[in-house]
RNA sequence: UGCGGGGUAGAGCAGUUGGUAGCUCGUCGGGCUCAUAACCCGGAGGUCAUAGGUUCAAGUCCUGUCCCCGCUACCA
């Protein structure tokens, strides 16, 4: 990285439907802003770049359902999200937005320059069309009655009742979400970026020349390569996001996709006049940090867009994190199972700098990892407040004791002594070579064991005794500790910023540098401290407590929300009814299926023959518990293959809204055989 | 089923280019009493999922198998 002139960070843009949560924050924000702080102590050059993300279909569907327009959508969650990242600490040089003039002005400029230059190509389909809302359709504006499963409300793009993958012309009984009227099928015009073209050069560019990426964004980048790359769609028929600036396009925008990452570049220009030396030097080290959701976006498509544009630099590396877990289970807006950011902030007062260590010291770095709200209490008082705190307040307690808070001089160092100072120097470039690979949980390790290293130091020279027999040693032996109180406020300020910031508020001090990282004399003799205060307070078990049960109550509360009762499918005649034979039969074998999840292999005595039944109950049912049990089951459905073996008729189950199935089966033994009517 | 990631101490996780298997918590024993019952030292606890291969040397590289997670498919 010595080669370059400055750093340029982004992270991925928020999208503005909901608050950041912890996933957020451990996945990107925190990541980028320690590194940002990083290099600003280092004094390099750099700007760190967020904003929202607030264009897409997801955005116009929240607004529908609200009865408020997109605009107010995402000018309630812009708020509340750049508040709390403010309020969080995330040192952002701008925090921008993707509805912003300048952003519109550049998305278009791109657009516009990559058609001149005929970069896209030009391909016209048959979509849906509302005639009384004049406009073509979304496929979450369609709705209609499933090919596959005849389930009466899929959406165009996906069927909620059997999990299909559809295309919306495919839908029987197509309707308009906006009308309610039937959609027509119309001929649209949408401009594609030919990916396919530019896949020798990313194969070069990134399995070549960037073998150093991270295992999880190179596998990933490699996949996608491998299967091949197809022409991409960059505009919408859609009337929220940003117009495409082409004669023949009224009524369509860019897809959100071609226009958010583009939204880096608009705040840069926000932020400065002087922003080509930022996007269009080779001197400028670009770096995405991002989730893994995102990979293929900022290390495929964008750059493609890039390269096409051709004026532009491309990212040097993008470190994308995985995924963080909340007490066992995936995080989700949906189901409100995460921690709010706005809410920590409330809960938590002031504790800003306990979170980024707790989602620092567990970073999904290398796999998905779990977030506890028992971890982040052991990590508070086991860590912070026994570790640095502890230290901190040993060290300020012994000066204010022994010398009124004046700073003694250090004279006659022992051999320890020197051992101790140069293992400062030596953790200063752990923690750089740590933070430099993008390791901040291995480089906060490093910064703490700083603070290990004053612990360590004072018990084995212990002070309180020496004070009767050689007190002059003991002014050295203070000295130095605060002096490794003193390398702590650099080491540890790009973690814990406001933790440092008091710190040097006790030791009275100004910010350091991070090239004066490692000195013994950061302190001068005779400079007063502060009176001791502690660093971090510990957090007790009932405010922990009354987190999990918060998200207790979440879990509660989304099973009972999610009980809607499916509405009444339409009449049918008896004889559509009469045609199904349904019958009484008794389950006499059951095995799973090999390599799948939630098949069981029955074979079936229904009394008219014993026949073999492939059913998807296996995870809620063990084959040896359900035998010798009788069931209902349709006889006469056409036999069908699924995973090599010939299932001979289904099994009749009650399923839940959250997939629980149950057999519904005779109330006393029966017949097999016995039909039902 | 396909793709990606992962399986390392009781729990949660590190382990860079192969070179004595580590961290935090917990646990057991000891030391200390300046410090927020905090700190320091030591012990116990691992066939690094599994089988084979390459190598003087494999947690690490190669191949097969099993299991877990995400997306995907199967739910007659």
């Amino acid at each position: 990285m010595n080669n370059f002139k400055r750093t340029l960070i982004t992270s991925a843009l928020p999208y503005a439907n909901g608050p950041v949560h912890i996933g957020h924050l451990a996945g990107v924000y925190v990541p980028a802003d320690i590194y940002a702080r990083y290099l600003r102590l280092k004094e390099k050059e750099v700007i760190f770049i967020g904003g929202s993300d607030e264009h897409g279909v997801p955005i116009t569907l929240k607004a529908k359902k609200e009865g408020i327009t997109p605009q107010d959508v995402v000018d309630k969650y812009h708020k509340i999200i750049k508040d709390s990242f403010a309020e969080f600490g995330i040192s952002f040089d701008i925090y921008s937005r993707t509805s912003s003039k300048m952003h519109h002005e550049t998305a278009s400029e791109i657009f516009r320059t990559l058609y001149e230059k005929g970069k896209f190509i030009e391909q016209s389909s048959e979509q849906f069309f509302d005639e009384e809302a004049n406009q073509f359709l979304a496929d979450r504006y369609i709705t209609g009655t499933c090919p596959k499963c005849n389930y009466e409300k899929a959406y165009g793009d996906q069927c909620e009742s059997c999990g299909s993958s559809l295309n919306a012309i495919d839908l029987i009984h197509p309707k308009s979400v906006l009308s309610g009227n039937k959609p027509v099928l119309k001929k649209t015009k949408h401009w594609f970026l030919p990916l396919d073209q530019y896949e020798p050069w990313l194969r070069e560019w990134i399995l070549e020349n960037h073998k150093e990426w991270k295992s999880n964004v190179y596998g990933q980048c490699k996949s996608w390569l491998d299967g091949g790359l197809n022409p991409r769609a960059v505009t919408r028929d859609l009337d929220w996001g940003i117009p495409v600036p082409v004669e023949g396009a009224e009524g369509k925008v860019l897809y959100v996709w071609f226009d958010a990452p583009i939204g880096y570049i608009s705040a840069t220009k926000e932020l400065t006049d002087d922003w080509t030396k930022w996007w269009k030097d080779n001197d400028t080290r670009m770096i995405h940090f991002i989730g893994k959701d995102n990979i293929v976006f900022h290390c495929i498509i964008f750059p493609a867009i890039l390269k096409a544009e051709g004026s532009y630099i491309l990212p040097d590396n993008v470190p994308a994190n995985e995924f963080l877990n909340l007490e066992g289970d995936k995080i989700s807006t949906s189901r409100n199972w995460a921690v709010w950011l706005h809410e920590y902030l409330e809960d938590f007062p002031g504790k800003q700098d306990v979170l980024r260590y707790v989602l620092t010291a567990n970073a999904p770095e290398t796999k998905d990892n779990d977030f506890t709200w028992n971890d982040f209490q052991a990590r508070n008082n086991n860590e912070l407040v026994a570790i640095l705190g502890n230290f901190v307040n040993r060290a300020l307690v012994l000066t204010q004791n022994y010398y009124h808070g004046i700073i003694p001089p250090a004279e006659n160092l022992s051999e320890y002594d020197n051992n101790v100072l140069a293992e400062l120097i030596n953790l200063k470039s752990e923690t750089e070579k740590s933070i430099e690979n993008f390791r901040f949980r291995e480089a906060l390790k490093i910064a703490m064991d700083m603070a290990r290293l004053g612990n360590k130091y004072l018990a084995d020279m212990e002070p309180w005794k020496l004070i009767k027999s050689d007190p002059e040693k003991v002014k050295s032996i203070i000295n130095i500790s605060l002096q490794i109180a003193a390398n702590l406020t650099i080491v540890l300020d790009p973690f814990l910023p406001h933790s440092m910031e008091k710190l040097r508020g006790l030791l009275n001090i100004e910010k350091l540098v991070w090239s004066q990282l490692g000195r013994p004399d950061l302190l001068e003799t005779g400079h007063k401290v502060a009176k001791p205060e502690l660093l971090f307070a510990k957090i007790e078990d009932e405010e922990i407590a009354r987190q999990v049960n918060k998200l207790l109550e979440t879990k509660k509360a989304n099973e009972m929300e999610s009980a809607p009762v499916k509405p009444a499918k339409s009449n049918i005649e008896y004889d559509d009814f009469a045609k199904m034979d349904i019958r009484i039969g008794t389950i006499v074998t059951a095995e799973k299926v090999a390599k799948t999840k939630k098949l069981l292999k029955l074979t079936i005595e229904t009394g008219i023959d014993t026949r073999t039944v492939v059913s998807g109950i296996a995870e809620y049912f063990e084959p040896e518990k359900i035998i010798g049990k009788q069931v209902t089951m349709l006889v006469n459905l056409a036999p069908k293959m699924l995973k090599g073996i010939e299932s001979q008729g289904m099994i009749l189950m009650a399923e839940n809204e959250e997939g629980t199935l149950v057999f519904v089966s005779p109330e006393m033994k029966i017949n097999n055989g016995s039909e039902v009517k």
